[in-house]
DNA sequence: AACTATATTATACAAGTGTGTAATAATTTT
DNA sequence: AAAATTATTACACACTTGTATAATATAGTT
């Protein structure tokens, strides 16, 4: 048995191009499954057998970009972010992800966003944190509460980034944060 | 002229209060225009004569929660956030209005939110924080990621008590929070 | 109390949503 | 290559959405 039926690739990847195309033009808000598969040569019922809602769809999309931001930060696998010492350069992966998919950060930061957005960006950047802190404190439990407390920190200079339309360079950034966290 | 109309208090009032009954039975998501309308015996054109939508009218009763959430917080004036030395009972005011409007802060955090509501209660402990900071610190510019940091991560400690189902208690999350911030 | 302003209603419409069913077509399995 | 599986289609349905228009009712003003 196969993972895929070619069909169901060929639709996901239909369905994809056209609406990465899509929000090229509109907000996400605007865009509605009748013109998604008007587009895209499918029927919407075929939509609704893979996916709830545009939404939850473009979710998944988030998703694969999460992938994406994790393979970013595991490329700094030894580097301690807690470490206020010495500056890694390998540390600006984070924030160099980030810039080259800004357009999606800022469909994730975005005023009509969905929530749910956010929390896959945060769960992320918390399993990051996680093993920075354990890796570096050997002796103490670190509690959730640290870890969720660090993690939305330093989500907050990402927010504070985007807020700024990204002006900042990624190699500020990476001072920025450090400063930050040596506070 | 006067600031609001009686016709208008009076069908506003009607929907705040069906809404909140509503949010009793259901999710934000399936509460529809028509059935909001139904039940509170007002025309959907009247709805849309005052609002957009269903998630953004709720945007407006989360921005009166804010208003009380800014009270709770300037009742204490006086205490410094990050003077971790003394422990001030009076700190426990932020958790306290959270704690009394949990079913509130549910739906913002909750999953099928809007991120809309994520950026209200940031924008009013960045305000906080802010002032706190400037309190503390006479002598250095504090600058808007020093902010975003910090008012972030109080949020991230207030997410980490939303998924563990708000089971610490006020006067242990005022303890985490000291905690934490000495770290 | 009469006049003026405007909020609300009644009604209608084109568009989108989410779901059900049976037929068809493409893919996988044997 | 034939059979079995299942993704996709075509069509239909009740429902919701957002907007338009004219009539009505209710408030504020003089």
């Amino acid at each position: 048995m196969n993972l895929e039926d070619l069909r169901v690739i060929k639709t996901k990847t239909n369905l994809q191009s056209t609406l990465i195309e899509l929000l090229k033009e509109k907000p996400l808000e605007k865009v509605t499954v009748t013109e998604l598969c008007r587009l895209s040569g499918i029927t919407r019922r075929t939509f609704y057998l893979h996916y709830e809602n545009v939404p939850k769809y473009f979710g998944e999309i988030i998703e694969q970009l999460m992938d994406e931001l994790e393979q970013s930060m595991q490329k700094t696998t030894n580097y301690r972010l807690l470490n206020y010492q010495q500056l890694d350069p390998k540390m600006i992966h984070l924030f160099e992800h980030i810039y080259n998919n800004k357009e999606f950060y800022q469909f994730i930061f975005n005023n009509n966003s969905n929530f749910a957005y956010y929390e896959m960006f945060f769960k992320r950047i918390k399993r990051f944190v996680k093993s920075s802190m354990e890796s570096m404190d050997l002796i103490n439990e670190i509690t959730d509460f640290e870890v969720s407390y660090q993690a939305n920190a330093i989500l907050g200079i990402i927010l504070e980034w985007y807020y700024q339309d990204f002006q900042k360079s990624v190699a500020d950034m990476n001072l920025i944060l450090l400063k930050v966290l040596k506070l």
